[in-house]
DNA sequence: GATACTGTGTATCTTTTGATACCGTTTTAT
DNA sequence: ATAAAACGGTATCAAAAGATACACAGTATC
């Protein structure tokens, strides 16, 4: 069960009471299991989730290999969703929740309603866009212009400090799917890693000095 | 001179007849030669632009080199500025004209405002955020996982059909800062397109078949 | 017209990354 | 318990792209 205090907690750049209110009476929380399916490609989308906890991965599938776009962390919603729900447009990309996720779903007809009523919501559409732009955009100078070696490294970094743990719990291939190259390469640079002492790899887990 | 018939015909995306007074009324024709500079990077933005006529370029540089975001033509206007109204930011871009360039001025206030009011104009907001992300998703794919010489094709092929016509005047120190690499790079893949009786090159002119 | 700058062709060498193949170990499923 | 799948180490080879260097032609400047 959820309270809605934690629901509260969760969407607190929300301003107006008045928008709180609406947002519980007519937010629904949908819960999801570690692997389920949250949006397929193609598919119409008539909510929009704003991850209350757990995580989502939304990503595109082309020929055979993966593109991930970013992932939805909690108080963050689905860049995708959001622009899908407004064109009343097929998804363009798949969404699979990492481990136990609930989201507070929205239905559609109130994205563009509230826009107009609440500033602190059409903040909340514009950063939504403006962020992941930005988060593409550093993904896009990395993937350009730094060598797989320093990706990894920011990769997994950036895994460390989002989850306070030197131990991250990644297989090779898993990786290498990240990061959109092949598993060989990734075992290749984590043993180079290894032997200059930076880390300890374990079975399906990366272990950061 | 430029007559309001022009403006209203590159703004018929706008629907709301009030609306369009208004952007006549308080928009304002700015015009900018070749090269000029239209915003700086860290620069505050206080208007919005919407091209009229010409081509602008949103780029942002870094440890000398640039990163192309978008060109904004006729009918559209930069998400970069749009966001840097919005939240009273400064640019972290720069936009440069690339020919004699006319742009409607919006000024910032005004924007939030629109959305409110008017449904066409939050479509506008909301596209352009959508279409500057698909544009960006599509030059990391191309990036992530084509070679050189595919881009470069995808590139010229890009501004045949910009420009109507088969002539692209480029020179290939231009067209390796355009993709990322380098002018020997580039060099040496436009010989070999032209042996293979793609297209030919004349001088900072590339001439397609 | 001399000079400097821009644009291009091309050769050589190196690094990075990808592709493939093969093997052993550990975990999972039946 | 046994087979199958997942995980990872490593070697070899090839391709793509970057770095560097040099030559020379066209263009602009004075």
């Amino acid at each position: 069960m959820i309270f809605e205090k934690e629901i509260l907690k969760k969407i607190d750049f929300i301003t107006e009471n008045e928008l709180k209110e609406e947002i519980l009476k007519h937010g629904e929380i949908l819960s999801f299991k570690k692997g389920d399916v949250i949006v397929r490609e193609g598919q119409y989308v008539k909510i929009l989730p704003i991850v209350i906890s757990g995580l989502i991965r939304v990503f595109q599938t082309k020929e055979d290999r993966e593109i991930l776009l970013y992932y939805v962390e909690p108080s963050q919603t689905c860049m995708m969703s959001l622009s899908a729900c407004f064109f009343n447009n097929q998804s363009p990309s798949q969404a699979l929740a990492m481990t136990q996720t609930d989201i507070l779903a929205i239905p559609s007809r109130f994205i563009t309603q509230w826009q107009k009523q609440y500033n602190s919501w059409n903040n909340f559409v514009i950063k939504t866009f403006r962020k992941r732009y930005d988060e593409l955009l550093d993904t896009f100078e990395s993937v350009a212009f730094d060598h797989i070696d320093k990706r990894v490294i920011a990769y997994l970094a950036r895994r460390k400090s989002q989850q306070e743990s030197t131990r991250i719990k990644i297989s090779h291939q898993q990786l290498a799917n990240e990061l959109g190259t092949t598993r060989v390469v990734i075992s290749r640079i984590l043993k180079q890693f290894e032997m200059d002492g930076k880390l300890v790899l374990h079975r399906a887990e990366i272990e950061l000095l």
